[in-house]
RNA sequence: GCUCCGGUGGUGUAGCCCGGUCAAACAUCCAGGCCUUUCGAGCCUGAGCCCCGGGUUCAAAUCCCGGCCGGAGCACCA
């Protein structure tokens, strides 16, 4: 149950601000990334904040597929359909689902119409040749090509009469415009390499700038919003929707996330060092994807707290996953149960224990669910405590006091004995442990509470170790470490 | 080099558009304490910030100019 005064603070600390020119219900916004990997928890942001405001102005909600690269970033079959799922995850639905690169035909009618207008035109510079152009901001010869010549060209582009790289299709724009990024940008270019989609149907290719400003268009967006690194794609796009006269959408730029604990991992990246053999697979749970996050029990409600925190702030960002993690702890804690793990176990014996005995173990502090630990002779406990406590009349949780060794002094059972706090350390009975691995920055073997077995696909708290996933539970239990 | 965008405690965000109520708020982190049979959760206290320099003004985190720093774009990638 909510206070008052806590709904509050939670409510300003998820908002979004209002979204510019926005009335509800006429909302259009897309979420268009390039399968060539699944998505990441880069793409989360993207997916969360239009999705937020689509549900915040009951707006229809795009997801498009930019694969018009079937060769230096070639979709990869599978993230199609990797992206619906974890858009899914994420909690959001597409109302409608485009494949730009199954829409190409429709791409060429208006690169056609452009060509007609005046407002694009056939190069056949080599891009070395052309940047020198660009750089100093003069024309080279093919901008003065008549419309009559540019269809032409572009008709013969079309039937596969040239080379990769021998003739683009530019879009005129100011040649000398102040900003080089916006100069004569190239709008389609000759690709043979077949498309893992629609393979060689196609050899003219749009470049994202055209292929975004049509579909853009056609598709009624109202609102775009990205990151900064597109910001002069709207420059660019501006001069297509100046030629037809189009409005051009409301755009919302954010700055770059760093995330500390990953670096700068691009899809590229992580899918060479897959490929090396670095990692297990997109799902390893030391990636940044949004499978692998999922798999390790990081919950899709905690990666929109954390992005609707971060806001829409335009400057770039350097954040830790700590604080991912701290959304996350807030909405599993209550939930998870709690069971001990030993890890690095260390066998001792208790000498001197009167009686075994069984112990009543709080299972969830919030149900008040309790569980059942056999206290007996023979334990283990953690290297890390044996090692740090040896010696010290230590607490073994909820079940007696001794004096810590290899042969250990039993002393009481009294709680009193022990000193609160500090001294309290977790142990199982040797007689019903059960085997289990950890997986996370580092594998740890040790072995588990009876119990765990029966949590698999849940998040529980290792006490004092932190919260893992169960994910398998035969001959041996496999957990992955979710965080602390 | 050219262009654009940013710079508020350690980190992130709010405030900036519409100057005063901001000697700056919230979260997290950190330090200490309380509570607790977890080193978890919760509670309390504390530390810590307007990049720099000019200008405008009675008054600047907020407006203007310059500098510095950071990032992005300048691809036949998205």
């Amino acid at each position: 149950m909510y206070t008052g005064e806590e709904r509050k603070k939670e409510e300003r600390e998820h908002r979004l601000p209002p979204l510019p020119k926005a009335e509800i219900g006429k909302v259009v916004m897309r979420f268009a990334p390039n399968p060539n990997g699944p998505p990441t928890l880069g793409s989360a942001r993207g997916i969360i904040i239009n999705g937020e405001y689509c549900k915040e102005y009951k707006g229809k909600y795009i997801l498009r597929f930019d694969d018009t690269d079937p060769k230096t970033k070639r979709p990869m079959p599978e993230a199609y359909g990797w992206y619906l799922e974890d858009f899914e995850w994420l909690g959001y639905k597409p109302d409608e689902v485009i494949y730009a690169s199954k829409r190409i035909p429709l791409y060429y009618e208006y690169a056609k119409k452009l060509i007609e207008l005046g407002g694009a035109y056939a190069c056949f510079c080599k891009k070395e040749e052309f940047k020198k152009f660009r750089d100093s901001g003069t024309p080279c010869v093919h901008r003065n090509s008549s419309v009559e010549d540019n269809l032409e060209v572009w008709e013969k582009m079309l039937e596969g009469a040239y080379d990769e790289g021998e003739v683009v299709l530019r879009i005129k724009t100011d040649i000398s415009h102040k900003d080089p990024a916006v100069r004569d940008w190239v709008a389609f270019r000759i690709i043979y390499t077949p498309h893992p989609l629609v393979g060689d149907a196609y050899c003219v290719y749009p470049m994202l700038d055209f292929e975004s400003a049509i579909e853009d268009y056609l598709c009624k967006t109202t609102h775009i919003l990205r990151g900064k690194d597109l910001r002069d794609s709207e420059l660019r796009q501006r001069y297509i929707y100046d030629y037809f006269g189009w409005e051009y959408p409301v755009t919302i730029h954010w700055g770059r996330v760093n995330v500390l604990e990953f670096g700068k991992l691009s899809t590229s990246l992580i899918k060479r060092e897959i490929e090396a053999g670095k990692y297990e697979g997109w799902d390893d749970p030391r990636l940044p994807t949004v499978r692998a996050l999922r798999r390790r029990g990081i919950t899709a409600e905690a990666i929109r707290r954390f992005y609707l925190a971060l806001g829409l702030s335009e400057s770039e960002v350097n954040v830790s996953m700590r604080s991912l993690y701290a959304e996350n702890r807030k909405i599993i804690d209550p939930q998870a149960n709690r069971y001990f793990f030993v890890a690095d176990p260390v066998e001792i014996e208790i000498e001197n224990l009167p009686e075994e005995r069984e112990v009543l173990i709080p299972k969830n502090p919030n149900t008040g669910e309790k569980r059942v630990l056999l206290g007996e002779k023979v334990v283990y406990v953690s290297r890390d405590d044996f090692e740090k406590l040896n010696g010290d009349n230590v607490r073994l949780k909820d079940f007696c006091n001794v004096i810590l060794g290899k042969r250990a002094k039993f002393v009481s059972y009294e709680l009193l004995e022990a000193k609160k706090g500090r001294n309290i350390i977790h142990w199982l009975p040797k007689s019903f442990s059960k085997k289990c691995k950890v997986l996370g920055d580092r594998i740890w073997e040790g072995y588990a509470e009876r119990g765990v077995e029966k949590e698999v696909g849940r998040v529980v708290q290792f006490e004092r170790f932190g919260f893992c996933k169960i994910e398998k539970a035969n001959d041996e239990i496999v957990a992955i470490y979710t965080h602390e």
